[in-house]
RNA sequence: GCGAGCGUAGUGUAGCGGUUAUCACCCGGCGUUGCCAACGCCGGAACCCGGGUUCAAAUCCCGGCGCUCGCACCA
């Protein structure tokens, strides 16, 4: 950091300057942790979401879906969000420092996460735990720390309760089943979900790194969990990523590895996990981040959040220091069951084919009704169920069972012992799930950090130039004339015509002030080429374009740029 | 939430009881200029919000909001 530092300071100056981004509703003092996207920021923030959807869509077996940010209580509570999000704090009356209640349990009850506030207060009480910073045994009763929005549905008296999501995933396990259904049952497949998730943060810091409001974007990766997984991690056996796994894990070190040979060593615990790890690298280096400013680190066991079973973070090295801005989480199947248990659905499951079916021969006790149903009148139904799990081959008769702290007697008359025969093909299960989960507004402010590079020119002045990669860069082209007379304009302008024809680029008119200026404007907002009609235009209808990052010009004809624009 | 510092044009800043609120970049117009932030003229744009003290407040005091840093929090 240091002088990093001012650097940002400097690269934040001119992203509000030029309508990249700024704090939120600065006309009415601002709203900490809310950000705007401005005219350049809102093309950017678009593209790189383009650009991470193709990146996955592209796979083949995923699909987008789009769900409510409004989410009813009980699929949190379901989710486990609810339970996880009601950690209490406890004040300290002589210092006003804040703890979380159950931190200061630790040690003195086996499960403080599982008090209630009174029980928490009454431990602190009994325990006399003593305030970490001052050391005095004065405490406030405790509060529910929740850091979720929450709002009610309908707006008469009666509305439901519920709050804005935390996260997109939920959608995508609500929706397992239509996707389970537009994929015709076939395993694996993904969802992705890109939109606005909520927490109501403490005290955000550290400009876009801490939102409270922000833009997701996760994907939902549903797997069997006991089929073979074949990725082909050998196509990236020439890159080199750098790794940092659970110290708890014993091997702690910090690493530069291929990630087949981290998967072959059972460093990344999952095949799948370190796909998605590699591709999440190649789209983040794509996007322009500096790969050289990558690493993942594993989480440690009791860093993990409630749901996950492996997790490891990518994070990427700016003014702020390493920032997390992936995650890539084996959830495995957490969050289907949590589902299933309470609303008691069997939707939320796949069939497995067994790899050879099954021929089952059992020896059944079969009840004969005709006989049962007198003898036992209502309890024969019962006392059927019981008789249906017996292997038929061990019982001897007469047959004493026990069912609920009563006897029944069973003679032989009663049962035929039958041999059935019964082919499984397969069973259902609950998938497993790894979510590669994207921080939009991080990664973007990384992309803006390793792309802003102030070098100097021939007389020592400084000169900006955002070194944006053309596929997520605001605008794509700006058309300068030389001057604004002798017909410039008009020919710049007749080419805008013809570029715009040519599908999404972004071209742009600028004939304000010296040549010299308009370069650096460019430069300044990450406009790759510049396109300057000349006096030789007016001869014979040629263009210089300008390249941003190396200056170099060469002369083209129309039909050339429409070419290079064209392969762009 | 706590503590400290800070809040002046779009950006970076000077002023710290009485100024027409400084300077630079910037933005717009006109002129000039044969390609890398040129020049001239003209123009544009600010004291975070609310209350108080005072004849007089950007300046002092109180409260709010915001920013930065430290502590705490960050599933």
């Amino acid at each position: 950091m240091g002088a990093d530092e001012h650097k940002s300071r400097r690269l934040m100056s001119l992203l509000k300057k030029r309508g990249y981004i700024q704090p939120a509703f600065e006309l009415y003092g601002g709203v900490a942790g809310l950000y705007d996207y401005g005219p350049l920021g809102g093309r950017l923030r678009r593209n790189v979401i383009r650009k991470w959807l193709n990146h996955w869509i592209k796979l083949g077996n995923i699909v987008e879906i789009d769900s409510p940010t409004i989410t009813p209580e009980a699929v949190l509570k379901a989710s486990g969000h609810i339970g996880a999000f009601n950690d209490y704090a406890s004040e300290c009356k002589s210092c006003n420092s804040i703890f979380r209640t159950d931190h200061l349990l630790e040690g003195f009850h086996n499960n403080p996460d599982s008090l209630d506030n009174t029980a928490l207060d009454k431990e602190l009480l009994n325990h006399d735990i003593q305030c970490p910073s001052c050391n005095k045994t004065d405490w406030a009763p405790s509060e529910p720390l929740n850091l979720m929005f929450s709002t009610t549905i309908g707006a008469s008296k009666g509305g439901r309760r519920a709050f804005m999501r935390p996260e997109t995933a939920q959608g995508m396990f609500l929706q397992y089943p239509s996707i389970y259904r537009h994929f015709r049952g076939k395993l694996p497949f993904g969802a992705v979900q890109i939109g606005k998730g909520y927490r109501n943060e403490i005290s955000p810091r550290q400009g876009m790194i801490r939102l409270r409001e922000f833009n997701m974007a996760e994907l939902e990766y549903f797997i069997d969990p006991e089929s073979n997984k074949n990725y082909n991690l050998q196509l990236w056996d020439e890159v080199l990523v750098n790794l940092i796994p659970d110290p708890m894990g014993g091997d702690s070190k910090e690493l530069s590895s291929t990630i087949n040979e981290a998967v072959e060593k059972g460093i990344i615990r999952d095949k799948t996990v370190g796909w998605f790890m590699i591709k999440t690298y190649e789209l983040m280096s794509e996007l322009g981040i500096n790969t050289e400013l990558i690493r993942f680190r594993q989480h440690e066991i009791d860093e993990m959040a409630h749901y996950a079973t492996d997790c490891w973070d990518l994070e990427i090295f700016g003014c702020y220091g390493w920032i997390e801005c992936v995650g890539i989480a084996n959830r495995g199947c957490y969050d289907l069951k949590a589902h299933q248990k309470v609303t008691k659905s069997n939707e939320l499951k796949a069939w497995r084919d067994f790899e050879k079916e099954l021929e089952i021969e059992k020896v059944v006790c079969s009840p004969i009704q005709s006989i049962v149903g007198p003898q036992f009148k209502d309890k024969s139904k019962m006392i059927t169920a019981h008789l249906e799990e017996l292997n038929g081959l061990e019982i001897e008769f007469p047959l004493t069972i026990n069912i609920n702290r009563e006897q029944f007697i069973i003679e032989e008359h009663m049962v035929e012992i039958k041999k059935i025969k019964s082919i499984e093909r397969g069973e259902w299960f609950t998938p497993h799930v790894v979510e590669p989960a994207f921080g939009i507004d991080r990664i973007i402010w990384h992309i803006l950090e390793h792309s802003y590079q102030e070098v100097s020119k021939e007389n020592d002045e400084k000169y900006t130039i955002l070194s944006l990669k053309n596929n997520i860069c605001p605008i794509d082209f700006s058309v300068y004339p030389l001057y604004e007379k002798d017909g410039m304009p008009e020919i710049a302008h007749e080419i805008i015509d013809k570029i715009r024809e040519v599908n999404e680029i972004n071209i742009n008119y600028d004939g304000s002030k010296s040549i010299g200026r308009r370069y650096a404007r460019g430069d300044e907002i990450g406009t790759p080429y510049a396109i300057t009609v000349d006096h030789q235009t007016l001869e014979d209808k040629t263009v210089t374009l300008r390249e941003r990052d190396t200056q170099n010009q060469t002369r083209l004809s129309l039909e050339e740029l429409v070419q290079f624009v064209s392969k762009y």
